[in-house]
DNA sequence: GAGGGTCTGACAAGCGGTTGCCACCCCAGC
DNA sequence: GCTGGGGTGGCAACCGCTTGTCAGACCCTC
C-alpha cells in the first residue's frame, strides 16, 4: 500500500538488517542451507518473508554466470512443426526451472547469427532447431557455450535428429507396394540439412527398391511453397510425390485439387513430420511421423545436462525413431498419369 | 570435474588497458558517443574489435535494470493462434533490439502466476496472451511492471483485443442471410475472457436479428475439443454453429463428417481467428479473421513504449478490427436438420 | 595575463549477490 | 588449564558496467 510507484525491491541488505545478521549470512541462508545455524536461518527466512524479499537473478548471475536461461532458436516460429518443438523444449526447461529465450531466425542465417551473438552472454546454453548457418559457425558457437542442434547431424556438435533414412525407406517401400514405379521429391530450403538428408535417403531407397526419382524445388517449407510448385510437379506424369515436410505436402494436395488431379486416385502424396494439419486436410495425409515434442524435450534435457558438467555426447547424434502413418493421401498407382517412358524404364531392382 | 578452459570474455577493463584509457571511458565510448573525443573513441573501438569485446548485458542490467528482455506468456504454445501471435511479438521486439522470454502457461492460472513471478525481476515488461489469472492478479502485476494483456479488456490495464462484437454480428448476420433461424455457440474455456465476450456478443446479435440461441461446452480450445463435443452438438436439430475458435470449428466439421452430416449442406460452421488450418480443411472454414500477428506486434510496441516512459493507455483497450471471411463451411439453411419447433419459434425480429 | 567556459578523461561509488578466508565461541580431550 | 577443532557468522573482495563528480587541459575574452 505504498504511494510510491517504484518501490525498489528489498535486498539481502534489508533482510540482513531486519534479521540482525550480515548480508553474507542471508545469502548463505538461502544458498547453502546447512551452512548457517537453524535458528538464524529461521530468523532470516522470517525477515525475508515479512519484507517480501526475492533474490535478484541478475545480481546472482553477475557473479555466478548462472542465469537459468537457455536460448531456443527456430527458423520460423509460426511453422507448426516448431510450435510443437517449442512446446517440448519449454516443458523440459520448466522441469529444471529454466526459462526459455525464444528467437525467430526468419529463415535467415544472418539473423540467426546476429541474434545468437546477442543472447549468448545471457544464457547458459543454446538449442538451435534447424539452423541455417554454416557448420563452421555452429562449431564456433559450440566452442563457447553448451549447444545442441536439432535436425542437423554433425560429428562434433551434440545433435538430435530423426531417423530420416528409415522413415524415407518406409515411405518409398509403401509407394512401391502400391505399384508406383517412380517418385518425385519436392525439396525444401537448400540451407536445411534435413532437406539434404531426406533427398539422399529417398534416392538411395528408390534405387534399392527399383523406383525412378525426380527432384523439384527448392521451395519455402510452407503451404504456399507447396501450392506454388504444384503446377510444375504435375507438369510431368508423376504418380507419387514425397515432400520435404507436411506443409509443402498440403500445398501440393491443394494444388492438385485445383488442377483436377485426384488424390490419391491420380496422385499419391507423402509428407514428413505429422503435424496436426496432416490429419485435418482432405484426404488426410500419409506422413512420416516424428516425435516432435519429444525432440524438443530431448534437446533441452541434453543441453541442461551439459550445463551441469556432462560431457557433450561426442560423436553420435541422437537419432529418434519415426513411424510411417498411412492415411488417405496415398493409393494404388494410377494408370492414367503414368507415362510409358517413366513407367517402363524402371531400374533393375526386383519387386518385393 | 570439468577443467574446461572456458576463456572468460574480455571486459571493459581489458579494452581499457589495450587502448590506454580508463574503463569508464570505454563504457562511455559505447554508451554516449559524443561524450568522448572522436580519436579516443576510435582507438577504443579498435581495441575492442581486436579483443572481440562484447558488452555483458547482465552486468549492464545490474546497475541500470535495463535487460532489453520482455516476457511473453501464452496459454498454449502449440496452438496455432499463439504461434502467429508470438511471431508478431518477436518481430516487434526485434525492431527495438529486445529479446523475448517465452513461457507456456499450459492453460493454468497457477503455472502462469508462478512463472510470471520468476521472470518478473528479469524483464522490462510483460505481455500476456489470454490470461487464465484473475483480474486482481493481473492488476497486481500491472502495478509492479509494464504489462499489456491480449484478448482481455480491463479498464485499468492496457490491453489489445479484437472487435468481437462486430465480428460476431457479421457472423450472425451472415447466417441469417442464409436463412438460419437459430445458432449454437460452442464455448471455449470458462477462464477465457474472449469466450465470454464472444458468447455475449452472439446472444446480443442473435436477439437483435431474431435468431434463437443455444450454448454448449465449455470445451478445450483445440481440435480435439471440437471433435469431442460434436456429437452433443448434433444431437439437437441445429443448422448453424459458431465456435470459440477455428480449432474447435475444425473439430466440429470433422465430427459432422463422421456422423454423416454434410457441411455446409446440412450444417453451417463458423470459426474465429482465421488460422492457417481454416483454409486447409475441407470445406474451408468461414471464419471471423483476426489480425493475429498484428495483435502481437501491437501489444509489444505498446509495451515498449511504456517501458520508455509512455503513460499506459488508461481506460480504453486497443480494439483491432476483424473481418468475416466467407468460405465453404456456411450455406443455405438446411430443411432437413431444422426441427419444426426451433424453426418456427423464431423470435419477432423481421428479416433485413 | 587572469578569470571563466568547454572538453575530456579518471576516480570511485554503486547495482545485489557470492564466496574465500578469518575470527570467535564452545566443547572436548588430555 | 590449555589446546584443538568443528560450527557460525562477518569482512571484504569480487562479478562487469554505469554514472556523478571532479580536475586538468585548452581556448577565449577582456
Amino acid at each position: 500500500m505504498t504511494d510510491q510507484p517504484r518501490t525498489p525491491s528489498p535486498t539481502i541488505y534489508d533482510v540482513a538488517k531486519v534479521a540482525g545478521v550480515a548480508p553474507s549470512t542471508v545469502s548463505r541462508a538461502f544458498a547453502r542451507p546447512g551452512r548457517v545455524n537453524a535458528d538464524t536461518a529461521a530468523r532470516i527466512r522470517e525477515a525475508a518473508e515479512q519484507l517480501g524479499y526475492r533474490a535478484n537473478p541478475i545480481a546472482r548471475a553477475l557473479s555466478t554466470s548462472k542465469t537459468r536461461m537457455i536460448a531456443l532458436m527456430v527458423s520460423d516460429v509460426s511453422n507448426p512443426f516448431y510450435s510443437e518443438l517449442i512446446r517440448g523444449a519449454e516443458l523440459a526447461a520448466r522441469e529444471q526451472e529454466f526459462v526459455v529465450l525464444l528467437s525467430d531466425a526468419q529463415e535467415s542465417g544472418e539473423v540467426e547469427r546476429e541474434t545468437l551473438e546477442r543472447v549468448l552472454p545471457v544464457v547458459e546454453g543454446i538449442v538451435i532447431g534447424s539452423s541455417r548457418m554454416s557448420e563452421l559457425a555452429l562449431r564456433t558457437i559450440a566452442k563457447q557455450i553448451p549447444l545442441v542442434i536439432l535436425n542437423h547431424a554433425m560429428p562434433d556438435v551434440p545433435s538430435v535428429v530423426t531417423d530420416n533414412r528409415a522413415g524415407m525407406r518406409a515411405a518409398v517401400t509403401h509407394l512401391r507396394d502400391l505399384g508406383h514405379t517412380s517418385v518425385t521429391y519436392v525439396a525444401g530450403p537448400d540451407a536445411s540439412w534435413t532437406n539434404g538428408a531426406r533427398w539422399r535417403a529417398m534416392r538411395d531407397a528408390a534405387r534399392e527398391l527399383g523406383l525412378q526419382t525426380r527432384r523439384v524445388g527448392p521451395v519455402a517449407p510452407t503451404f504456399e511453397g507447396g501450392l506454388g510448385i504444384g503446377e510444375a510437379v504435375l507438369a510431368e506424369p508423376v504418380t507419387a510425390v514425397i515432400t520435404y515436410n507436411d506443409l509443402v505436402a498440403a500445398g501440393i494436395v491443394a494444388s492438385a485439387r485445383m488442377a483436377g488431379v485426384r488424390v490419391p486416385a491420380d496422385l499419391s502424396v507423402i509428407g514428413f513430420d505429422d503435424i496436426l494439419i496432416s490429419r485435418l486436410i482432405t484426404p488426410p495425409l500419409t506422413t512420416v511421423a516424428a516425435p516432435i515434442r519429444f525432440m524438443g524435450a530431448t534437446a533441452v534435457r541434453n543441453l541442461l545436462a551439459m550445463t551441469q558438467g556432462a560431457k557433450p555426447t561426442s560423436g553420435q547424434a541422437y537419432v529418434l525413431p519415426v513411424k510411417l502413418k498411412v492415411r488417405g493421401s496415398t493409393g494404388q498407382r494410377s494408370r492414367k498419369r503414368t507415362s510409358p517412358a517413366l513407367g517402363t524404364t524402371s531400374v533393375s531392382g526386383s519387386a518385393s
